[in-house]
DNA sequence: CTTGACCATGGACCTCGCTCCAGGAGCTAG
DNA sequence: CTAGCTCCTGGAGCGAGGTCCATGGTCAAG
């Protein structure tokens, strides 16, 4: 079977050959086998997972939540597949309603906005730099943080 | 009127006292007065702004991004402040396609996956380990990546 | 006046996700 | 055999976004 050295690996997938070996370090990719030389060498399973990993990162999952995606494919547990598939469904959905939110809420100030005139009358700019709660999202009181005892 | 300190402002925007001093720090968020002794004293717009910021961080901008928004307020130019508050809009609305996508891609593979039997049956597993480029969001060539030449 | 909470500064340190470098070894063609 | 590439390891550096700490000044209550 036709293997890939490392270089190869990292065109073919579009990254470089430090992010290779940096996602090896993470626990994300690891070579196929060694030759006796160390040189990686890398299978198609593997190019397949390198595609899979940008692609789960370009829709905004971290390392961490991708090195769980795929730990699921090592434990073969359909059913835990499936919950975790679920939550993260879930959470995608949580991320949808936000930015639409926001996006409802920048639409009615553009649409308030004359484009000219006073900037006082200026709905985006009075959102803003605003004196009330009225901004973007206003039912708040989320943001739970670290550093609150 | 009433203003307040750097730890009760931190508090009442669920934030930490160094976080605040250090969006100072990168231009997003001054005081509205010292103290001789060189105390900060924030009033009720600042605390919005600050709120705003969380905000908007909380729905994936930078804290550059929400400079720019910021600044926006500060030019008192209705038109353009218009142009960027659109120009964010759309920026907001790729993302929430781009979220759609997978989400779909989510829902197809909880739906086909029956969450039970052999894992080789299972199409998240499929799609995680795969051969085929057949995972989340398969119209992809995209991610340019800045290590490319 | 003393005590204790609050605040100031500057700088070190942390996690993420890379990216680059030095020094050396392996592979391949001429 | 010599070039010239690829690859190895270990470690440093970077930008973003904080977080923590030491040292010392301030303020309000008792």
């Amino acid at each position: 079977m036709e293997t890939l050295g490392i270089g190869a690996l990292a065109k073919r997938a579009g990254v470089g050959i430090d992010t290779v070996r940096y996602y090896e370090r993470s626990g994300l990719l690891a070579p196929k086998t060694r030759l006796q030389s160390g040189y990686r060498r890398y299978s198609t399973a593997e190019l397949a997972r390198l595609r899979f990993i940008r692609r789960a990162q370009a829709l905004g999952f971290s390392l961490k939540e991708i090195r769980e995606l795929l730990a699921l494919s090592k434990d073969r547990d359909v059913a835990r597949v499936k919950r975790a598939a679920q939550a993260k469904l879930a959470d995608v959905e949580q991320r949808i309603g936000a930015l639409k939110r926001v996006r409802d809420g920048l639409a009615v100030l553009i649409a308030a906005c004359p484009g000219h005139g006073d900037p006082t009358e200026c709905p985006i700019l009075r959102a803003l730099g605003g004196e009330g709660p009225d901004a973007l999202d206003p039912p708040c009181a989320s943001a739970p943080h670290p550093g609150a005892p």
